[in-house]
DNA sequence: ATGAATAATGAATCATTATTCATTATACAA
DNA sequence: TTGTATAATGAATAATGATTCATTATTCAT
């Protein structure tokens, strides 16, 4: 009895996540897919149902790896809560650095997929969020944090400076190196605009 | 001579940035804008070269309209930068507010659209960035500003945010109300998450 | 009133692609 | 080695929906 080639799963996965990421899911057709995965368009149907299933692994799988690493981090005592954000900014930066192709359907599909699926990507990617927000909470408990400022809408206010910003970059890496954004960013988040003097 | 009726075009947009709103640019049917409008599809087709020509338009106004008002804005001299910035933000919360389905359209459709059509839509796009960051340059000059911050990012930051932030109004705005978001973005943006104690 | 000129109509066209499925090739159990 | 289950194939199907265009209705200058 003949069996599916878990290597072939993968090679229509990448060549999905590259030809999404190049065309936008719409766009992006399925014989394109099939020609970069080396494979007749009628053999991706053996591994996943419909297009949409090919995206729907793809950031479940994304989600899924930030979630796990979340898990790990958020309950370490020996780092403060201002250490945990930073790194957590690090863990983000990290996956995508090396990924331009997930970057892109991060930015430009990942909204729209998140109720699609049998619910492991809306659960993946509600948790890494929580966990996130867990941090947040932690430092307003250790009067490290602005307890006035909504912690929910601090969340999504971070989720959404990061993805515009990694757009840009996607768009011109060169006048927009990610270190300085991932710098900048965290300095923002915390400092915010405004000149602190510090005393002499 | 017949001529056409601005009255008809002025329906099509609206029932266009309505259609669009709900069901996304790309799932829009002309259709369906065409009924709403009370002009048969054909129509449609005689004020606008194609589905694309009306988003176009909808976004063109947009930020031909916002880009006016931060001409006006940003030479006062009687307003601080910290002003400035506030009342920037002001503004464009007013304007989506009161306009849940252009704020959809901002939110799915902006970039997609940005380099479409003959170009006026990205010009007034970039000016309005581009007198914004006027105000954080002022701001930087006044040493209100941290000087260390990248003034591109700081931008695209902000913008990222606000319009995640707008989403997430969209996609439930009970428990996220635009004024407390406002707010928030307000303060984040000027002072970041830490808690910075004030002497007594 | 009249008749161009052109606005309005909506059924038909046409292009596009995801998906199916009849056929062929291959891996594996016996 | 052989038979069979099923993987692989890619041409054909089928659905979709933007756009066209032949026809009809309306406006307006004369």
């Amino acid at each position: 009895m003949r069996t599916l080639d878990d290597s072939k799963r993968k090679a229509i996965l990448k060549a999905g996540m590259d030809v999404i990421a190049e065309d936008g899911f719409h766009a992006a057709k399925i014989a394109k897919i099939a020609e970069r995965a080396c494979v007749a368009t009628g053999s991706i149907y053996r591994y996943y149902p419909n297009k949409e299933a090919i995206i729907v692994v793809i950031l479940e799988q994304l989600w899924g790896d930030l979630a796990r690493e979340m898990r790990l981090l958020t309950p370490r005592a020996d780092l403060s809560p201002v250490e945990k954000l930073d790194m957590t900014v690090d863990l983000v930066f990290d996956i995508f650095t090396g990924n331009t192709a997930l970057a892109l359907i991060f930015v430009n599909e990942n909204h729209q997929f998140l109720s699609k699926g049998a619910g492991t990507l809306k659960h993946n990617y509600d948790e890494f969020l929580d966990l996130g927000e867990e941090i947040i909470r932690e430092g307003v408990d250790h009067r490290i944090f602005n307890a006035h400022i909504d912690i929910k809408i601090f969340r999504h206010f971070i989720i959404g400076a990061f993805r515009h910003l990694l757009q840009q970059w996607t768009l011109d890496p060169e006048s927009m190196p990610l270190n300085r954004v991932r710098q900048n960013l965290k300095f923002i988040i915390k400092n915010g605009i405004l000149h602190h003097p510090t005393k002499k």
